[in-house]
DNA sequence: GTTCTTCCATGCGCTAGCGTATGGTCATGG
DNA sequence: CCATGACCATACGCTAGCGCATGGAAGAAC
């Protein structure tokens, strides 16, 4: 596909740190954490180290910083939508799965990410923000009636199987349903079991 | 110069091909795909490289091998062991969850490769252990009297379920059941919503 | 229009790892 | 008892990438 495409704007425009930080998620999005190198990332930019150098102590400092605008994109974002969209929990949860499956499939920051989770720099940031999910779904499985403690596993189940999920999609795609009716099918069938 | 010490090996024996493709193997399992590097590799079986290049033509060849092994194990082995075991599919399907879920806690390759899916070497192995597993889940749901397409929605399920059951005993284990107790019950649960 | 600060380019040294070349050792069969 | 081939060690060249050091350019301050 697309290689480290120059910026052919002759924008001699200077850099900022995020412009930076948002490269690096590009990065992870299409080649994983270890994508996340310096040079070749000043070459997409249309810049050299110099640069980098200027704006972050090392690459640890870029991964930091990179992961925190993840962070905040994947906590808060998701969550205020979904508040936003209905006030039933069937539907609200109907539609975190949705959202949250072709996001997946679209971005695929988080799954690289989750191939990446036991980097000491990338697991706080992992352990947070799925706590944080986890959390949410809980939440609308108690507003289903299920007292506490079945919501929390049926809440983990649900968790684990979007996560499993992202992985099939990731690793072998066709063994899942292709046309858009089978895939409906299959997530109302899986939202049928997990809640009943 | 330095004299060359014995790391650790006092068997003088010789390498074989199977020596090396097993310690790629156990490098996978605790240092991902990445770990699997001659040089390292070599230091731990106390040769050096001379002896890696006599018996493979380069890293791509010993990857090979490893994961050949690998797939021979995790596809006769435990499917032999399941059906050995019982009759009952129902039991059938809490044993293979119950083997498949502390293997996958055990013994790390499984997971260390879903990490590196894309990877062209490992992606079309995955794929062939992905299938024959699903396969297995299916045709039990299928003796257990689900129809047919229901049958694979909740293999599928079932499969994407103990996918990231194991991304999330890897990333966030502070979130999972903890004691043994605990744990069964959740098993209980998870394999009451997925059966019934 | 000097001067000061911010930003960036260029070039260097360093490391880890791949792959090759060449020669040495050791068991075995002739 | 030696010659052959399987096995291995050593030394080398090569690449990618990190991090540093230094010298500018480009605005802003005055």
């Amino acid at each position: 596909m697309v290689m480290a495409e120059r910026v052919v704007a002759p924008s001699r425009r200077r850099l900022t740190r995020d412009d930076w930080a948002d490269a690096a998620l590009a990065a992870i999005a299409d080649g994983g954490l270890a994508a996340v190198a310096v040079e070749p990332l000043a070459v997409r930019l249309g810049a050299t180290k110099g640069s980098f150098y200027w704006h972050f102590a090392n690459r640890e400092a870029l991964l930091d910083a990179a992961l925190a605008r993840w962070e905040e994109r994947s906590t808060t974002a998701v969550i205020r939508e979904i508040a936003a969209a209905s006030d039933d929990p069937r539907d609200q949860l109907r539609l975190l799965f949705i959202r949250v499956i072709d996001a997946a499939e679209r971005d695929s920051i988080g799954p690289a990410l989750l191939s990446a989770a036991s980097h000491p720099v990338v697991a706080p940031v992992l352990a947070r923000v799925t706590k944080a999910r986890i959390g949410v779904i809980v939440a609308l499985f108690e507003r289903l009636g299920f007292a506490p403690d079945k919501a929390r596993s049926r809440a983990l189940l649900a968790y684990s199987t979007y996560l499993g999920h992202g992985q099939l999609a990731h690793s072998t795609p066709g063994l899942l349903p292709r046309t858009n009716e089978e895939r409906r099918a299959y997530l109302d069938h899986a939202l049928h079991v997990l809640t009943n």
